[in-house]
RNA sequence: GCCCUGGUGGUGUAGGGGCUAUCAUGCGGGCCUGUCGAGCCCGCGACUCGGGUUCAAAUCCCGGCCAGGGCGCCA
């Protein structure tokens, strides 16, 4: 059978093959990223994950054999080359390897549903529809990269704060919360949905007494959103702690982002100058703007605000023009935020709640809950919402509950920031919009 | 869901009632010993779908589907 490793494994990636080893022998693994066939010469350009590497085999040096072998090579295809590092100034990273045993370990079909060396770009629906291809460009990797550095830093810095990961469960019985659309799914003969946010399930786990937790998961929008920044499903970074208020979990989502940044900064420097991108700073605290202030800038912008209403696109953009980079939105109206937010004690047409904004995108919203089952179940009835319905939720709360504090963040937008991205979809491997299912 | 724009080889495009439908890249074949956007020669490959107008539609009209941009929606 063909295109078996067998007692072949890769010696070193592209990156470590350097001219300090030159002399020494090789096995390089990859893709076949270009041949250039000149007759007398051939030279095979071979990337893997770390970069690329030359093979120039010149019809004098090698065997007849292997010239017979690199000239089956076809675009894409994975091989497999063993050879002698040489030092050559002119190849790609001063090295090219000489050639002495070659396997084809699977051919690729031609012709390509796109181009992976972008000599002809491909628009982005083109591009996902064969994503795994689309992967193979090192700017394409290079987010994912980053965002993999982004979440490992997340994690990090939940574990060295004494948060618990959890998880909580994405298919959900009730669609009572009000809100957003949800998707409806047969659960053997009962009606389900898939969730929207882990919001009721965190705040349960603070009637647990594990104090801090925090999930990484997907949530689920059903909403008909075309836009840049909205996809159906996303992944959502929730924190919740107990015996903490508002202005405690903007700090703790500041330090965190803060701690990202660096991250990434020390991290990957070669992806970030892939991308082309430079990171926001991100050092002490975010300046905070209040609602009413809020309101007062985008109406001097000559954008047309109303107190009470949320902000519109246009609005948006105004205040992110005005504030620029990193900032929290706080003390928002009551009415526009959800059942569980609290009120301000002094003053309840204002709310414990929070935005944070990066420019004029909403990164996360989060606040102090309602933690008193006799306001949750007022609020609740306020929206024109039903109590009977969150009957397992209402519960923890008449047992013990501490006074909370969370947040959520949309780690696919928080992505776009790291990475520069115009396009939500750039920063999601399989989106899932309006009208993508598949791949 | 609304508004605007568009859909031409595998990919990215030009054209815009009648000529063999343009170009690049790609793919196949040939030449070529230092390529690195290799070069040169030969060849292959396309008008989103349905209906209408017309002697004639890729082109004009209507509708569907899909895409791009903007907005709305998004506790």
């Amino acid at each position: 059978m063909q295109g078996l490793l067998n007692d072949w494994r890769r010696s070193n990636y592209a990156k470590d093959t350097t001219p300090e080893i030159a002399g020494e022998d090789v096995t390089i693994m990859g893709w076949v990223h270009e041949i250039r066939d000149l007759g007398g010469i051939i030279f095979v350009i071979i990337r893997d994950v770390t970069g690329r590497i030359q093979i120039t085999a010149p019809s004098k040096k090698v065997d007849a054999e292997i010239l017979e072998e690199l000239r089956a090579f076809r675009k894409e295809s994975v091989v497999a080359v063993k050879g002698t590092v040489q030092e050559a100034g002119k190849a790609p990273n001063g090295v090219e390897i000489i050639p002495k045993e070659i396997k084809i370990l699977n051919l690729s079909n031609q012709p390509l549903p796109m181009d992976p060396t972008e000599k002809v770009k491909a628009e982005i629906d083109t591009r996902l529809d064969s994503r795994f291809l689309d992967l193979r460009k090192e700017n394409v990797s290079a987010i994912f990269k980053i965002k993999g550095q982004m979440f490992h830093t997340i994690r990090d810095f939940f574990y060295e704060n004494g948060f618990y990961e959890i998880n909580t469960p994405k298919l959900v019985a009730s669609a009572t919360e009000g809100g957003t659309e949800l998707f409806p799914i047969t659960y053997f003969e009962k009606e389900a949905f898939l969730g929207q946010s882990p919001q009721l399930y965190k705040q349960m786990m603070m009637g647990s007494g594990m104090d801090k937790v925090f999930e990484i998961g997907q949530i689920f929008r059903a909403e008909e959103h075309d836009t840049l920044r909205h996809l159906n499903e996303a992944v959502s970074i929730d924190a919740e702690a107990s015996f903490m208020d508002d202005e405690d979990m903007m700090k703790v989502l500041n330090d965190m982002l803060v701690n990202v940044i660096a991250d990434i900064n020390e991290n990957c420097a070669n992806e970030l100058e892939i991308l082309g991108h430079e990171l926001p700073e991100a050092e002490g605290d975010f300046p905070h703007v209040t609602y009413d202030e809020a309101v007062d800038i985008i109406n001097s912008k000559g954008v047309e605000m109303d107190w009470g209403e949320d902000l519109s696109r246009a609005a948006e953009k105004a205040l992110g023009d005005t504030m620029g980079g990193f900032y929290f939105l706080t003390k928002w109206p009551s009415a526009i935020k959800p059942f569980y937010v609290m009120p301000f004690e002094d003053d309840e047409k204002y709310a414990h709640a929070f935005d944070l904004m990066y420019n004029n995108l909403e990164l996360s919203s989060g606040a102090t809950r309602v933690h008193q089952y006799d306001l949750l179940v007022k609020q609740i009835e306020e929206r024109d919402l039903n109590p009977d319905g969150f009957g397992s939720y209402l519960k923890a709360f008449e047992y013990g509950m501490p006074p909370h504090a969370g947040w959520g963040v949309g780690a696919d937008r928080l992505t776009m920031v790291l990475t520069g991205s115009e396009n939500i979809r750039e920063c999601v491997l399989f989106p899932r919009d309006r009208h993508r299912l598949t791949p």
